[in-house]
DNA sequence: CATGAAACATAGCCTTGGCAATACATGATG
DNA sequence: CATCATGTATTGCCAAGGCTATGTTTCATG
């Protein structure tokens, strides 16, 4: 939205309150846009630190998806120079791919470590991390650090 | 994924730990079908209570997105029989739609308090209440309530 | 009461992320 | 070494959720 729109917006009526939440909208979609290949990233990485490797009916198995849905993933993944593929020889992270894989294991685990730590069972843990874990920011997550610090086990 | 499929997986070969997520990736890619529906609801019972009626030109400059973008979303949700309109004259909720904003407002703002009372700022609360309300568990909604009268003003 | 700005409707296009069906490659095994 | 189960590639389909462009209604205002 450019400023000549919120301004003729904010002369057409009073600003309501809820005008303000357009930053939340949009940096939620951001998240939807990218949350898909964190989750495919992390993954292939746990599979291979796992079993040694990463293959596409694996990915799917763990996913709960077909394969050609995975299939197609992996190409955007590679375009995105995330992952590279050896036909039929299986999935393997780049650098910046294992970077990403990194970096959103550590996000998944707190999340969860915190919701643990709040009293939430392990299965409601795990299932509400996987989809909270994307709309984290680093405040928040710096916020759920130090309640994980104040209140060892 | 049928019991066969998981059956045959656990017989070619050990079980990973990644396996049992494929819960959690379900759960994560239904709430994505649901939540901007939600967002929605919850948006035009806001207007309607602030301005006295709901838009599309309104909601489109809420959530940040086009006019044509917002019809064909409301088309949606009348199907869905959580709205209904009057031509060139505004957005109305249905029951259904009234009770879907109410427990997806009191969500949001017991997630935003939540996160307030851990310390994180204001502008961070808002974005990440806006994209984690959809992925909390009844189970973790209460945890967060729990901590909010545990921790009074 | 004519008219022009703003709101709304509609059509066409794109990308993402699912699916099923089908063809091809690989490797274990008889 | 032939064969067949399994893994992979490819194609075509669909719905959701964005966009632009353009036509149509309303309504305030001169």
């Amino acid at each position: 939205m450019t400023n000549k729109d919120v301004d003729s917006a904010r002369r057409g009526k009073p600003a309501t309150p809820a005008e303000f939440q357009v930053e939340a909208f949009q940096k939620c979609r951001e998240a939807r846009r990218t949350e898909l290949m964190e989750d495919y990233v992390e993954l292939i990485d746990d599979l291979i630190a796992q079993a040694g490797e990463a293959r596409q009916t694996d990915i799917a198995r763990c996913l709960g998806v077909t394969q050609p849905t995975v299939a197609k993933m992996l190409k955007r993944l590679g375009d995105e120079r995330l992952v590279t593929q050896r036909p039929y020889r299986g999935v393997f992270l780049t650098e910046d791919g294992k970077r990403l894989a990194s970096t959103s294991r550590r996000r998944h685990e707190i999340v969860e470590a915190f919701l643990r730590k709040l009293g939430v069972g392990p299965e409601a843990a795990r299932n509400d991390a996987e989809g909270i874990e994307h709309h984290v920011s680093v405040e928040t997550l710096t916020a759920f650090e130090h309640f994980l610090r104040k209140n060892p086990d």
